[in-house]
DNA sequence: AATGAATGAGGATTCATTCAT
DNA sequence: GATGAATGAATCCTCATTCAT
């Protein structure tokens, strides 16, 4: 083990600990010394690295919407055309990585935090606005003043598959839920022809 | 004078609490002290009524399924056609009783407690059956095959107004929120057909 | 009905353990279970009814000070003319009762919190204030305008003879203590003439 | 190029953060961490240099008394006749190098530590049989058989002046502090005649 | 010489739950 | 029926201290 440079792995690993062990638990009942046992370290370090168990959750919260932004943007960049765009963000939700039992769990978690916690509902706010920035943007060539309606349903119907999913209903696995939404993108945009 | 029949209005008095102080909290970490004091009595009296925390829990979500199913049964009773009857399930979700704030928060904390709880999970199940069932039976006539994707959509869209609604985002209230699922059932329709 | 009017009793107990604990340890590093165990309960009862250490402190700080402020006040009115009232205002600061190991240690700490507690602070200038006006009074009659600057330094040795006293230095006693005193006070006064 | 000598400096830099820290908290309640940070350094530098936690302070200690004791010696030196030798060693408590608020601060606290320290009291009991008896034999040729008493009087006023300013009563300063002390003294020797 | 890394031990505080009355 | 009393079992957090580099 070397002695320098220790913090980033260790964050790293207690982030990704805390989102194991939320999505283990189901909840955010979650002790530090799970999650730093998960992570192989003390309690203590845990603390001596995050100063709390507040923002060991929000780091959690923060990695996730950052690696979906990161996917999703991803994406954008080599979607083709308006209505590649649109599906681009949509797919990104579903990625093997962002749909795992456990990020699921962990999303689930994260929006009951943001009820109660002010820095978890700010952070979860820029990553709404951003999405619907963002279908808002690829939809406007595609239905012009509709866009903004049928932005909100789609974002809608995201978290609501996300929903379904972290209780295991309806069997929903990627496939299907992607086809669900893409579903719905077909039949706004028939519809707003 | 030992007063008789306390112990439903206790109860309900319990339950009510519990959902407000859930509410208010917006997390499940709520203690039966709070719950208590807000229904008016002791947290011993509490666990004399109820045996636990857990069955505390339990009995007010139960409640708020309860009458959600109450006011979808009463409102597909005096619908009209089938296309009615699809309308009258989905305005149950968003009538003033249901789509109230402490309502709607403690829904979503109940969805994260069926990842945890048995029990919980179960109570959750049995009502997604019956909306799935009813979405299903009431679209039949209308999108034939399509009867069951639709109602997935439907119930998805549901609960992800709830989310949204949870958490304020897009200014969602009851009456735009209705217009978004009634919109995605017109499109829906016109699809099919 | 359960069992009533444990509290006051309860916070005699522990008051009566944190001045105890302090004197046995001789410094504020007192644990709660300590204070409690002492007293004979558990630690969270001691949070039950104070609600924290902090309060606990408070209390047997208040305690003190009461008891001593009453012992005061009852040599006070008995005293006899000018002379005999200072005298009384002195000596009841050296009763067996306020001049005991523990409680002199308990003193001196406290007025080490009051540095850093402003709670504390304020206790013990309420104190201080009284005393001094005290003095000042019952000397006017016997110095004149030497009264304030004769007050401060009897206070001052008081508290002097407290610091030496829980360090058992000098062999301080009660006797010899109030010795000192009268004898500042003899001289102060033949000088004031 | 390892850096020579530098154990003297940190531990006077420690030394001097400590009495620092202490003087800014108010109490003993400080950590290793502050005082290494204050002082430039890790804690587990102030560690590696003193051994432990205990030994800093007592080494702070040791500083203040040494610093007081030079003072007093120095003053003495050239102090006149045997009433100038009693004002040299009163005057040396009151300098603006000992009676700094840090520094009172510090020496309060160190009079509780050496409730619960015996190397602390070991420490304060040297310094004040050293003033003792410095006090008795500058006292004697003016007070003869009185002299212990008178001694010990003023050593109680000086300890309680400190306590008086460590709380910031009577708005206590040097001069004032001295002026009692110098007054104490006057009719102490017109009193003994 | 110097420090980042790491932890064990301990302490304040909270809370569901039980019990006697 | 009802509650004040009481506690054990957590849980978060802090900190002195050690160690490898």
């Amino acid at each position: 083990m070397p002695k320098l440079g220790m913090e980033p792995i260790r964050r790293a690993a207690l982030v990704k600990a805390t989102i194991a062990e939320i999505g283990v638990t189901g909840s955010l009942d979650v002790t530090v010394s799970q999650i730093a046992k998960r992570a192989g370290m003390s309690s203590a370090l845990a603390h001596h690295y995050f100063g709390g168990k507040d923002q060991i959750f929000l780091a959690a919260m923060r990695h996730i919407l950052t690696v979906y932004g990161a996917e999703a943007r991803g994406a954008l960049v080599m979607a083709d055309g308006p209505r590649g765009r649109v599906e681009a963000i949509i797919r990104a939700g579903f990625t093997t990585t962002n749909f795992r039992r456990d990020v699921v769990a962990a999303w689930l978690n994260f929006y009951v935090l943001a009820q109660s916690s002010g820095a978890a509902r700010r952070l979860l706010t820029i990553y709404q606005r951003r999405l619907q920035s963002n279908l808002i943007h690829a939809l406007r060539p595609l239905a012009g003043d509709r866009a903004a309606d049928i932005a909100t349903r789609l974002a809608a119907l995201i978290d609501g598959m996300y929903l379904h999913a972290a209780l295991r209903m309806d069997g929903i696995d990627n496939g299907t839920a992607t086809d669900h939404l893409l579903t719905l993108l077909d039949i706004e945009l028939k519809a707003a022809t």
